[in-house]
DNA sequence: TTAATTGTGCTTCCGATAAGCACAATTAAT
DNA sequence: ATTAATTGTGCTTATCGGAAGCACAATTAA
């Protein structure tokens, strides 16, 4: 699970790990706690905690703090979609509406331009259910 | 033209340079140098001119080398799009054809996904002429 | 009361990318 | 011919966003 990608533009590992964590809960039908799903996904308890939150707020897993607990899914692997993730994940996506407003106009332009391909990308993922995901998936 | 951007995925320097340097060719409608271009466009020459062969590998502009040398529009303003611009700037658009065939398949899988939904992003930004964007920028 | 867990502030570390220098090769002006 | 300007590129250094990771308050159940 480390990261071996070296493009800047998609595949932070914010979203593999989110995309594996989710997968993970998907297949233990259970809660699973961070340090849990941390060792699967050979990432951080931590970092995997942050993540976990952009997913809650997401409305995509829920957690339940104090002894026993951990995270669960919020939705059937069937409702959630890549689209949902990215978008959950995406700083981008969860950055104040007042985007480039300073800067030069063909900047301005070019950044809005720059953002509805964007959401171009979030549609395209959105085709893709997790349930789908897994499909395609042969687990060893 | 200071890197404001806070996002990982999309609007690295190098597009922004690159738009901004095109735009620049095509109002002059000359040949200019790498310093010139630099200057306007508040970059260094030498991360320019990388960003120019860039350009040039993609038949967007070519250059001539020695003294009053510089670049040039290879094709005319109506006939570049964004998309080429970003195909030919990205990076993992110009990497290898092996991506990833290590690690898990569920790693592949999301990779595979991914690139697919990165080409979407480059038919989107094929809507867009350089010509049609320069419409759209009030020049000050 | 104790143990396990989330959420989060904070600091440190790392890696990818840009900055920037230097210079060979090239090309045109003089 | 000589000189000046320019590209292309190897190389080193600097920068900076994101990840790593520690610590601990708050919470919750054993």
């Amino acid at each position: 699970m480390r990261n071996t990608s070296r493009s800047v533009h998609i595949g932070p590992p914010r979203l593999k790990i989110a995309v594996h964590a989710i997968v993970w809960l998907a297949r233990s039908g259970s809660m699973l706690s961070s340090a849990m799903i941390a060792s699967q996904v050979d990432s951080h308890a931590t970092f995997l905690r942050r993540v976990m939150q952009s997913l809650s707020h997401a409305g995509i897993v829920d957690s339940k703090g104090g002894r026993e607990g951990g995270y669960f899914l919020k939705k059937s692997p069937a409702e959630i979609t890549l689209g949902d993730i990215y978008e959950a994940i995406c700083p981008v996506c969860n950055e104040s509406e007042i985007k480039v407003d300073c800067g030069e106009q063909i900047d301005i332009e070019l950044e809005k331009i720059l953002q509805e391909a964007e959401l171009q990308t979030i549609e395209y993922l959105r085709h893709y259910t997790i349930a789908q995901f897994m499909d395609r998936i042969h687990f060893s």
